[in-house]
DNA sequence: CGTAGACCCTGCGCGC
DNA sequence: TGCGCGCAGGGTCTAC
């Protein structure tokens, strides 16, 4: 379920519990993920060190360890990253895990297996190939209707399928890019050519603040996120069209509609989104 | 070059 | 009740 804003609870949740620990040992027990799980990688990069600091990336989650290695983790579709009891029997789909020196384990689970782990020296992130192409951050400085406007300039292609190419901006997956405008009032499949720039303000402004609002609701349950196994984690947030099909929009009162853009599925309302 | 579509994988809910 | 189908919040690769 992960978009951005459940990594970044994530995140604030694991950092206190994890720095300061030590990475004792892993066991790897799938030979991959979407990439390869590679012990010998993770064996020079994690194995002995201190937990630093806990960062966040796009949707990756980075845990900076002592000695400038980064070990990085991303949830894909599936995945649930937990910090259980050392003694806690292994899970099916428990692909992945870190033993601290605490006693605790760092568990990665992952039915569908499209997360990824790896590690690399801190000071190789920003050229990786993860990352190298990687856009706006919409939480930081800078994300703005100007600078959306700018990239879209030249470009074709509906509006939704502009918001979530990462190249563009990060961290905005299916669920809040419907959000994100049905709170602008812009169509989803509005052409990117056909959006001034007081449309692109209100959509960089609708991103900003249905991230935002998630991880404060988020925030919410963070008690026990991290101590919790499976579910618990995961986090209702209050969508306005989101899987709501069929169901009436709540500024306007009509029936919100599905569709479908680049295979993923749209959810928008025909009477207030234009 | 940019964009659209297929695809990776497992689990779940729904309709028959 | 059992079963097959469609769909699922990720990203990347290929074909056009």
């Amino acid at each position: 379920m992960p978009e951005l804003p459940e990594v970044e609870v994530l995140r604030r949740s694991l950092e206190p519990r994890l720095v300061g620990d030590r990475i004792a040992g892993f066991e790897v027990r799938a030979p991959a993920l979407r990439e390869p799980l590679d012990p010998v990688v993770f064996e020079r990069f994690t194995t002995g060190r201190r937990v630093e600091a806990l960062d966040r990336r796009a949707k990756y989650l980075l845990i900076h360890l002592e000695g400038g290695a980064t070990l990085v983790i991303h949830l894909g579709m599936s995945g649930r990253l937990t910090l259980v009891p050392g003694d806690t029997e292994v899970e099916p789909h428990e692909h992945l895990a870190f033993r601290l020196a605490s006693g605790r384990r760092l568990r990665l689970r992952d039915p569908r297996r499209f997360g990824q782990a790896f590690a690399l020296p801190t000071a190789d992130l920003a050229g990786d190939r993860h990352f190298a192409h990687l856009g706006l951050e919409p939480l930081s400085p800078g994300f703005d209707g100007s600078v959306l406007a700018r990239l879209a300039e030249g470009r074709r292609g509906p509006v939704k399928t502009f918001l979530m190419d990462a190249r563009v901006a990060v961290g905005i997956g299916n669920i809040y890019a419907s959000e994100a405008l049905h709170r602008a009032g812009v169509h989803p499949s509005r052409s990117v050519a056909r959006i001034g720039w007081a449309r692109w303000e209100a959509l960089a402004q609708a991103v900003i603040e249905v991230l935002s609002r998630a991880i404060a609701e988020g925030g919410t349950t963070l008690n026990d996120f991290a101590d919790a196994d499976g579910q618990a984690g995961y986090f209702q947030v209050s969508l306005a069209v989101y899987d709501r099909e069929g169901e009436p929009c709540p500024r306007c009162g009509r029936a919100i509609r599905r569709t479908v853009h680049a295979n993923r599925s749209t959810f928008y309302c025909p009477g207030c989104q234009r």
